[in-house]
This record gives structure tokens, C-alpha cells and sequence, in this order.
DNA sequence: GTCTATACCAAGATAGAC
DNA sequence: GTCTATCTTGGTATAGAC
């Protein structure tokens, strides 16, 4: 049966997030039309601009969104007295909570360029303070003697690259379970920075 | 002056690569449009399909190209006796190559989503030819005791992927030497591995 | 081999009725 | 708030002249 028409703002707004997130993701921004997004939804094109001033608009916010996620959720972490605690805690924190969000971690890295030089900015200086913090961690380490790191720069973005990695083959079906891949990478991103 | 008509089958060809390489790695394959490139070369949209059937042929030779490549000069690479100084010849050789061609590198990960359903699949085999030459280096070192690694498959995406990182940040005028950024690397890759 | 011209289609976005 | 209808632009690909 057709859909009728009527107001829905309260359900048709995030729908329209999470079918952007989930064709962003799949497809790349630039393939994914407003009308596929409108199909998905069960909503006819112009609707969507009730919602979203437009295409570029509606990538920024799911980006932003995402990124300030993420810092909230780290900052809500315990933070441990020492920087071997802090960097184990952090190594689990980051692997899960980019391995619940698949679609967004995947557009966070692969749309940067497909956003306006004022948006890119913004989600570029939010990633850097994510970074940032990261690094203070392994400052701390090589100060209390427990880490020997060269560049603690390049590490902190090593140790990310590392485990972004994670959600390239991650399969939740697969042969090793969550606390398993977190133990294997915890015991190379501690052998890699210990003294 | 305008370009005049003629044949340069030699010349134009190579250039509609280049430059396809270009576009795609900076905008992404679906937001550039064969008129752009053709632009970008100096010929009419229509002269490329001269050189190509279509859009998505272009994408896929440039990808099995940049592969093939990869795969040739890693098997030139002189073969050393003991894993560990073939797994640093690995390093500095991955970084190199990588570093080489940002471009071919960025589409290579990044446009497999625009790949039709065949050209994916030849694509990751070959692909997983490169990551099985990894792998036997660390089942190698194992097994001589002098790696200790609980899972020679992730840690081979491991490795992979935090040098595949350098793509993103390093910068020929910055602080770094390529020589200094590979050493760097090493000392991480080597100590997450080592027994 | 390249050109101009165009067929054909789908994109983003807007207008106005309900 | 959503609909239908449409404007305008730009996409891939092809045809036929030079």
C-alpha cells in the first residue's frame, strides 16, 4: 500500500540520516542521490529539504556528528593514573566504538575530500584534538619511563592507523571474537611503544 | 591558441591516465565526469573513447595496473636469508613504493566500492597475493623464534596498515627524512613482532 | 584520431497544491 | 510536512564529418 501523506518529523528526520549514512557509506557521497536517499526513506525528493538546506549539508552533519561522538565517548572514559592503563583503555575503546559504527567510520575518512573547504576545517580540527589526545598519552608514557618513542606524533597516528584497520576485516561472525582481537592488538601497540 | 585536429594516439593516451588518476584520487571516481578529464588532457569528451570502452574500464585498468606494479617490484626485491631483515626490506620498500604514488594508493583502497562485481574480485586477489607475501615473512620469523606473534593474519593487516598511515601525513618538505620515517616505522614494526 | 553535435537520462533543487 | 511537477544543469555515450 502507498504511503499517504502527513507529518512525520518526528521519524522522517533521522530516518533520513540513517539512510544517508548507510548509501554514503556504501556508495560514496558523490553516487548517492537525494531521490535514492528519499527511496529508502519512503518519501518523495523534495521532502528531504525540510530536513537538510542541502546534499553538502546533510554529509557535514552526519560527519560532525560523528566525530563529536567519538571525543564525547573517549572523555567519558575512566581516566587511569598510569599511561600504560590509559593507553590499554584507549586501544579497547577505539577498536569498539569504531566497530559499532562501521558507516560512519568509513565516511569520516573517505568523504573529507568530497566536503567545502569551510566544512573540511571544522571535522579536520575536531579529528586533531581526538589526536591529540592520544599523543598526550604517550608524552606521559616516555616520561614515566615506561614508553621508548622516537616521535610520539607519528606513533599516536601508527597506533591509529593500526587499529583503524580493524574495521576492514572485522566480521563479528568470524573466527575471533571481540576480547580476542582486542588482546592481539593491545600486544602490538605495547610492544611497539614500550621501553 | 586552440589545439587543432589530429593524431597523437602515442602521447594521448598515457596523458588521459594521468590525468584520470588525478581527478579520480582527488574528487573520487564518481564525482569526476569524462568531460573533465578530457578537459584536463585537452581533447574532446568524446576522443576518450578512443582509448577506453568506458568509464569503468578506465577505473579498473588503473587499479590492476597499480597492483601488478606493486606485486612486480616487491618480487624484485632482493630475497635476505632471515625474516627479520626481509621483513625491514619490506617496510622501507612498502613505504617507498606507496609514497611514490599517493594517487594509484588512494584509489586503489578507496574506489573498490565503484568497481563492478568481476573487476572487485580481480582485484582483491591480487591484492591477497601481496598480503600472503607479508604473511609468510611472519610465519617465517615465528617459526626461526625470532617473532612472537598470536596471529600472523592480523598482524600482517596490522603491519599494512599502519604503514599504509604514512600516505596521509608525511609531506616531502617536512621535518622528516624518508629515511628518518623509515626508520621510525621500523623500530615500531620490529619491536611489535619480535619475540 | 579528433572534432562538433546530440541523444538520452538523471542529477540537485524549487514551486505551489493539499 | 509531504506531494507532484518542473526548472536547469550536467552526466555518459554515440554518430558522422573532417
Amino acid at each position: 500500500m502507498a504511503r499517504t501523506q502527513g507529518s512525520h518529523s518526528d521519524i522522517t528526520g533521522p530516518r533520513i540520516r540513517e539512510a544517508a549514512l548507510r548509501l554514503f557509506a556504501q556508495h560514496g557521497y558523490a553516487a548517492v542521490s537525494m531521490r535514492q536517499i528519499a527511496k529508502e526513506v519512503g518519501v518523495q525528493a523534495g521532502a528531504l529539504y525540510n530536513y537538510t538546506p542541502d546534499k553538502q549539508s546533510l554529509l557535514f552533519s552526519l560527519m560532525s556528528s560523528h566525530m563529536e561522538e567519538l571525543q564525547a565517548a573517549w572523555d567519558s572514559v575512566p581516566r587511569a593514573a598510569y599511561a600504560m592503563d590509559r593507553l590499554r583503555a584507549f586501544t579497547g575503546f577505539h577498536i569498539r566504538f569504531h566497530l559499532e559504527r562501521p558507516d560512519a567510520v568509513f565516511i569520516a575518512y573517505m568523504e573529507l575530500r568530497n566536503l567545502t573547504e569551510e566544512n573540511f576545517t571544522v571535522i579536520e580540527s575536531l579529528r586533531r584534538v581526538y589526536e591529540n589526545g592520544v599523543e598526550g598519552i604517550l608524552k606521559e608514557g616516555v616520561e614515566q619511563g615506561v614508553f621508548s618513542i622516537p616521535d610520539t606524533k607519528i606513533a599516536t597516528l601508527a597506533v591509529i592507523a593500526m587499529l583503524n584497520g580493524v574495521n576492514t576485516w572485522y566480521r563479528s561472525e568470524g573466527r575471533l571474537s571481540l576480547d580476542e582481537v582486542e588482546r592481539v592488538y593491545w600486544g602490538m601497540v605495547q610492544k611497539a611503544v614500550s621501553a
